[in-house]
DNA sequence: TCTGGTGCTGATACACTGTAACATCGCATC
DNA sequence: GATGCGATGTTACAGTGTATCAGCACCAGA
C-alpha cells in the first residue's frame, strides 16, 4: 500500500483506520449523530493515508464503479467530521488528516508536517499551551481556537539522510 | 477611512503604511533588490488595512483608471514581499497582512485574529518558542518554519462588549 | 553598438478550493 | 398518508493559486 520503512510514532495509517472508524462509530452513538456511509467512507479515506488529502482527492477516491461523489458532499462530510474532532484540517495545505488520538476538548494540537515524505504527525504540548495562554492574556486577547503547524523534517527522514 | 474606535496596540494601519514602505525601501536597497512600483503598490494596499486582504481584493484595489492589475501579478509581488518578511500570509484566511514589526530572522510569530472586528495583531513570544522547540526536539522533528494563528476576540472588542 | 542574459510584468489558461441554492430521498413522527 | 427533518445529489459559481508564454527594461560583455 504505502512505504512503511519510515516509522511513524503515532501510526495513524492502515490498520489504524479501523480504530478511527470504531472510535467514530462509538462517538456518534454517544452523541446521537448519524454515522452515514458517506461520512464513514470519507473518514476511511482520510484515515488510511498518513498524508493530508484534499477534498477533491477524497471525492476521486470514493468515485468509480457507478458511484459518483461530488466534492460538495465531501466537504459536508468533512465539516461533520471536523466538528466532532474526528478529522483535522491542515490550514497550510488546505487538506485534511484523520485524528490520531483521542484528546479532550480544548487541547491545543501541534501538527508536524514533513517536507520530505509529506506525512503528518500530531502531538500536544501543555507547556506550549500554558505559555501561549500567558502571552494571549498579556495581549488582552481571548482565544477561541488556535492553529499550530510546523513544517520541517520528521525523525524518520532525518534518519534516512544519515543512513542512506 | 476606517473605524478607529477600536485601538490596536501595534497600529499597523494608515500612517504606519508609510513606515512599512520606508522599511521596505531600506531593506531592498540593503539586499540589492528591486522595489518596483507594483511591489510598492501591493505593499501599500496591504499596509493601509489592518484586516487581511485576499490577492483578488488587492488586484481590484490596484485596478482602475486605465490600469489593470491581474491577480497573477499580485501573487508574484506577494511572493516577493513574503520572502523578504515584509508581508505575512494568514493561512487560516488565505489572506495577507503587512508586517507590523521588524523582527530578526527565525523569530516565531503569533497572529491574533479577531472574530469580531477582523483585525489582526502580531506578537512574538520567546517562551512559546522555547517550549515549542523542546516539544519538537522530543519528537525528533527538525523544524524549518511554523504557523501559529489564534482566533478569538481582541481587547478592543472585549471592551466594547462590556461598555457598549 | 549590438547582443545576449536576467528579472519583472502582462496576459491567458487552467486546476484546485470552497460555498450557495435548490431538488430529492429516506426516515421518524403525528 | 401527511409533515417535517436531516443527509445527499446536482448545478452553478466565486475565490485561490499555478503554469506558461510573450514582451519589456536594463545591464554586462563582446
Amino acid at each position: 500500500m504505502h512505504d512503511h520503512s519510515a516509522v511513524h510514532d503515532h501510526g495513524a495509517c492502515c490498520g489504524n483506520a479501523t480504530d478511527a472508524l470504531a472510535r467514530a462509530e462509538r462517538l456518534c452513538a454517544e452523541r446521537d449523530l448519524q454515522f452515514t456511509r458517506l461520512r464513514r467512507d470519507v473518514l476511511e479515506a482520510v484515515a488510511t493515508e498518513s498524508k493530508p488529502l484534499g477534498a477533491y482527492d477524497i471525492a476521486e477516491r470514493l468515485s468509480g464503479q457507478g458511484r459518483r461523489v461530488a466534492a460538495v458532499s465531501v466537504y459536508r462530510a468533512l465539516d461533520f467530521l471536523t466538528e466532532n474532532g474526528l478529522v483535522h484540517r491542515i490550514a497550510s495545505r488546505n487538506a485534511f488528516v484523520s485524528c490520531g488520538h483521542q484528546h479532550g476538548e480544548g487541547v491545543g494540537l501541534v501538527f508536524l508536517i514533513c517536507r520530505t515524505c509529506g506525512s503528518i504527525d500530531e502531538t500536544t504540548s501543555p507547556e506550549v499551551d500554558d505559555q501561549l495562554d500567558k502571552t494571549l492574556a498579556k495581549a488582552g486577547f481571548k482565544p477561541s481556537s488556535r492553529i499550530l503547524e510546523v513544517e520541517g523534517e520528521c525523525g524518520a527522514c532525518l534518519g534516512h539522510e544519515r543512513n542512506p
